[in-house]
DNA sequence: CGAGATCCCGCACACGTTTGCATACTTGCG
DNA sequence: CGCAAGTATGCAAACGTGTGCGGGATCTCG
């Protein structure tokens, strides 16, 4: 069905071996054989076959993504940048979905390692052990998380949090409560330990845990009556989609924002614009994650003998839209409650 | 590194075929040497190498997904529904986003064709002729588009529409706009013929067509200004993301949601239950959309002579929510304009 | 006890490509 | 003109697996 080497071999009267070369190494092929040769090929639509190809060099010019969530709007971002530059690196990408079950993970890693040269892995709440295991059977990328000297792709989660919750005290709030994603979650770990530090920069600044939620807007929605007792006048949750659904929720409880509390969200994803009030939110290019997390992929496949790599330098953007205002000279909730 | 066929039979004792016929056909092999073989293949940590295997067999064990926008939470979804099937059916699978570019599309297939078995296409812009052309190359699966004889998943854009005038129908409105999307989008055509043929068969009701916008949220934003100046006191949009954008400019024209003017989108993407006001919609489980999608591929795969399957269970499903009301009894903005 | 049937298993080839090595040919210089 | 150096090309061996075919052993039955 396919032509192969061999075929245009034939018609060009020449060998096997010569086709290959003309196509690899032009250089060492005489300039008109090697004009013949790439004439027959193209005329016959002749492309090599990947498989035999990758069975001799040992490469199989893809690369893999393993996210918890493909539905999830910061992983569909990370996705598209992924798929974006490996592209334009000569690599194809396949893609798994946990279904934001970590036990999957291991798995789906596992079973990806036979098809692909390498994975990018955003696996927030996979423990440390099971990633050890992992690298040592594939070659790995971790992004937005860190795992002892594993390559990864960081974020600098203390930036973020320091320009939400410096912008949060510019506009007068003091008592400032966290949402905080799965517990397992590194990054909302991570963005925990930054508030604490943050607030402990600040004698006057409180910081209020209001404990581990989902990281979908259901969790937002849930956390939103525990925000209200709590007191605080500002709120900085652990992604957008829980900032999400602690507006809604506030909104049906009649709770005013940003008049009566103040919302910032991280990751800045698409829909923070749409919502209304429109989310302010604090956010890399999650796309140029992604890319980063190939970049740090294949410059461990071209080099495996160069020290792990550490992306560090995406630093966060604050964008304030409308969930965030002055803090209100007396209707502070808790005189109220 | 890696350890193949020859180790784990030279432990085992045996020959490299009878390790390869145990994993492969094991009622073929001696229930003992069976399972002194299973036993050392598991202890090695054995794993068949897939290149080598397809090389035999020229299956890959991968199927492909082209869609235009990864970040599109439509494609989003059916992406998730196509990973989650493929899987279950054993196979892998490559992803790629034109970024809106049909012309780079057919380049995608064909770059994808080399490595995968079968390809899940998404692409609702790209020409017939170049659809045809792709479909010699490699075998394809059509989703959300229907191109000749090309087995496909088809969505009954008929009865959504139908679902989504009926309902405003119910509410009193009797001139209702249409917001199309791209002018080469074959479902926008779709969903415009079905209007006006739904249209028609009501005498009393009027269907303006507002003309062609960018499926995003811009381009429901640049519509809103015409829809307003159109009198119309509904309207349905090409997807939900155009009508978040009309939302969105609604409110800054000071149209209030669905006083003036009631919304309906379709797709019922996950964003639409978080707007305000939160949008009704018309969708169907894009998740099933894409499994849609792997069996037809499969099932072609599994029997290339079977007759190309056209999938068209897939009905639409209304979700009333807060951006459609009763028509106001004389707050037409016509008669304001 | 022997002949045929049955059942396992190993041998060897194939899949399509890459690549080291050898060879034939060309070229340049003495 | 002859020899060495260089160059272009073909040969053949891999890469790791699947699989048809044949041989040998065991079993069964007359």
């Amino acid at each position: 069905m396919a032509v192969n080497a061999r075929d245009v071999a034939r018609v060009a009267g020449v060998s096997v071996s010569t086709v290959s070369r003309a196509l690899a190494k032009p250089d060492e092929v005489a300039p008109e054989t090697l004009a013949r040769v790439l004439d027959t090929a193209r005329g016959m639509g002749y492309h090599p076959n990947l498989t035999a190809r990758g069975l001799i060099t040992g490469h199989r010019g893809a690369i893999g993504l393993v996210v918890p969530d493909l539905e999830n709007p910061f992983f569909s971002s990370v996705t598209k940048g992924v798929q974006n530059r490996a592209r334009a690196a000569g690599y194809a990408v396949m893609i798994a979905d946990s279904d934001e079950d970590p036990s999957q993970e291991a798995d789906l890693v596992r079973e990806m390692s036979r098809h692909v040269d390498g994975i990018v892995l955003c696996s927030p709440r996979a423990p440390d052990s099971v990633i050890h295991e992992l690298a040592q059977e594939c070659v790995l990328a971790l992004v937005n998380r860190r795992c002892g000297d594993l390559p990864s792709v960081l974020i600098d989660n203390l930036d973020g949090v320091r320009k939400a919750m410096t912008h949060l005290r510019a506009l007068g709030h003091r008592t400032i409560a966290y949402v905080g994603g799965p517990v397992m979650s590194w990054s909302s770990q991570e963005r925990l330990a930054a508030a604490r530090l943050v607030a402990a920069e600040h004698p006057d600044t409180e910081l209020i845990d209001l404990g581990s939620f989902k990281p979908y807007v259901s969790g937002g929605v849930a956390a939103a009556d525990v925000l209200i007792a709590s007191g605080a006048t500002a709120v900085l949750a652990y992604n957008d989609l829980v900032a999400l659904g602690l507006l809604e929720r506030l909104r049906q409880r009649g709770v005013a924002v940003p008049r009566d509390i103040s919302v910032v969200g991280v990751d800045n994803i698409p829909m923070a614009a749409l919502s209304s009030p429109a989310l302010t939110s604090v956010g890399i290019p999650l796309v140029n994650c992604g890319r980063a997390g190939v970049d740090v992929l294949v410059g461990l496949l071209r080099d495996p003998s160069a020290p792990p790599t550490h992306h560090h330098d995406l630093s966060f953007q604050l964008v304030v839209r409308e969930s965030t205002g002055p803090l209100a000279a007396k209707s502070g909730l808790r005189s109220t409650a």
